[in-house]
DNA sequence: AGTGCGGCCTGTCCGC
DNA sequence: TGCGGACAGGCCGCAC
């Protein structure tokens, strides 16, 4: 479940192997992803040379001359750099094959990601235009989320997961956010107080920060884009820990069902 | 406009 | 042991 910062580990890990490479082909095995691979894809990458490889919330853009492809991880999506001639695996959806004779395999067992073309201004791409502010920019600071959240009654977790809010803050580090800020998960945003708030940026920066510095974290979907194993560096506080005692009070860890997704709060720390 | 929820998909885990 | 069903989750797109 590729967050936030394996997206950013993704993009370091294979940005200096294919900044500068000419693309000799695109070989689609399984179009049907999350939306449909385009049909012309091949077309508007062949012969193009990746420019810059840059990271949008959890989106990865590819630049060419020509505009930018547009890679989402989705929840099991993974990106390698191999040698192109390498047999595919049961789940690897797509090759983009470099002139060197490398290319960059996509795999995604669950398909929940997405390989898109997002032409020559992809800001304006209608996945990416209504996407707020990165955590770890000045954008995203106390008195914007503090503003924004305003008469809001949606609960903060929520609010906070919404990519209209905040990009990049996933499932996972929701939870960890919100435990560190002692804020009970639903508590409606719009009661959430300005000081609140800003140990609540300051735990998302913080975390976020962390996790990238140390390379990415996760559970089991992450590999490493050299194809080892990930693994977690930042400490998981209360996420996947139910009925286990919280490490600050030791009261037991509460998981509850919120939008869908599973909350994990200390009913002792984050009362309110 | 804000809010809530369905749905996509498959590997893993649990209970019978 | 084998099998079926529940569950996990990012996030769009729709319905209210």
């Amino acid at each position: 479940m590729p967050e936030l910062p394996e997206v950013e580990t993704t993009r370091r890990g294979i940005e200096p192997h294919i900044t500068g490479q000419r693309i000799a082909a695109v070989e689609t095995r399984n179009h049907q992803l999350r939306w449909p691979i385009p049909s012309n894809l091949d077309q508007q990458l062949a012969r193009q040379v990746i420019r810059s490889v840059t990271r949008r919330g959890k989106y990865l853009l590819l630049g060419t001359d020509k505009g930018s492809a547009m890679i989402h991880l989705g929840m099991t999506g993974t990106l390698r750099i191999i040698d192109a001639t390498e047999p595919p695996g049961a789940h690897d959806h797509i090759d983009i094959v470099f002139d060197n004779g490398m290319a960059l395999r996509y795999r995604d067992p669950r398909k929940f990601g997405a390989v898109l073309w997002a032409g020559e201004n992809p800001y304006e791409h209608k996945l990416l235009s209504h996407l707020g502010p990165e955590p770890l920019s000045e954008q995203f600071d106390t008195a914007y989320i503090h503003a924004r959240s305003r008469q809001r009654t949606q609960a903060i977790k929520q609010f906070l997961m919404d990519s209209k809010t905040v990009v990049g803050v996933g499932n996972i580090y929701a939870s960890e956010s919100l435990y560190r800020a002692g804020i009970n998960p639903k508590l409606a945003a719009g009661k959430v107080s300005k000081p609140r708030f800003e140990k609540l940026v300051q735990a998302i920066k913080e975390v976020l920060a962390h996790a990238i510095e140390c390379g990415g974290t996760t559970l089991k979907d992450f590999n490493h884009t050299d194809g080892t194993e990930g693994y977690f560096s930042i400490e998981l506080n209360v996420y996947d820990r139910a009925d286990e005692p919280c490490k600050q009070c030791e009261t037991p860890i509460k998981q509850f069902v919120q939008g869908g997704r599973s909350t994990y709060f200390c009913p002792n720390c984050q009362k309110r």
